[in-house]
DNA sequence: CGGTATCCCCCAGGATACTG
DNA sequence: CAGTATCCTGGGGGATACCG
C-alpha cells in the first residue's frame, strides 16, 4: 500500500541513531521509488509520473522539489516547445542508490522466500 | 523530525517496482531504528523504549507486533517476576540489517559532507 | 514491567481544476 | 508538457490513564 510520512506533533527529532540523515531523505512516500527510477538515467516529469503509477502530479512535484532542495535530484529545463524538464540524480543522489539497491535485494529475497509477506 | 507512515486512501499498492516488499516492512515510522537497535542483540521492551527516545509505548507495541507478524522480530516471554519480554531479530529480520546498514552508511557520508541536510 | 484502551489531532497526500 | 491551487480525508501516532 501507499505510504505517507508525517512529522510528529512535537516537531522534534526522534531519530536518535545513525539512520536519521538518510531516512530524512528516503522517508517520504514514493521517494525511494522515485530515486530508483531516476537511477536508470535522466527522466522527464511525465515519464516519472508514468513510472510511479498512481502518484498525483502534486506529490510528484512535492517530492521532486524536496529532493532538489536536498541536493539529491537535479532539475534541468530544456528550451524546447512544448517545454520539457529533465530530472536526474546528483552525485549525492547517486550515493543513495546502493542503499536502495540493498533494500531491493532484500525485498527480492523476501519475495522469493514466501511469495507473500 | 519524526516520521509517520500512512496508507493511501485507495488502499492500493503504488509500489510498482522492486522496492515494494522491503519498504512494506521498513516503511513504518521508527521501524528502521527499531531493527537497527535489535541488530545489536536481543532487547527488552523498556530497553527499546529507551533506545527509541520519544516513542510512545503504544507505537512501540504496534511496531513490534507488526514486525512479529511479518516474521521479522521474535518475541520471547521470560518466566521471571516481574515479567520481562525479550525481542530479537528473526533470520528474516537479520537479512534486513545490511540494507539498513547501507542506509546508515550513506547517512553518515551525507553528514560528513555537509553537517546539515 | 510490559503492555492495552481511549481520545483526538494533524498533515501527507489524493482528487480535481486551472495555467503558461 | 509541466506544473500550481484548493479542498478534503483517513489513519498514523502522541498523550494519558489504566491493568495483570
Amino acid at each position: 500500500m501507499a505510504l505517507k510520512m508525517r512529522k510528529n506533533q512535537s516537531g522534534d527529532v526522534p531519530y536518535n541513531c545513525p539512520l536519521s540523515e538518510c531516512m530524512a531523505i528516503l522517508g517520504g512516500a514514493w521517494t525511494t521509488n522515485l530515486i530508483w527510477f531516476l537511477s536508470g538515467g535522466p527522466r522527464r516529469f511525465s515519464e516519472l509520473k508514468n513510472d510511479l503509477e498512481g502518484i498525483s502530479a502534486k506529490m510528484l512535484t512535492t517530492r521532486l522539489k524536496e529532493l532538489e532542495s536536498k541536493m539529491v535530484v537535479d532539475r534541468k529545463v530544456l528550451p524546447t516547445s512544448p517545454p520539457s524538464v529533465e530530472y536526474s540524480l546528483t552525485e549525492l543522489g547517486t550515493e543513495l542508490v546502493p542503499a536502495i539497491n540493498a533494500i531491493v535485494e532484500v525485498g527480492h529475497k523476501i519475495k522469493v522466500r514466501n511469495g507473500k509477506l
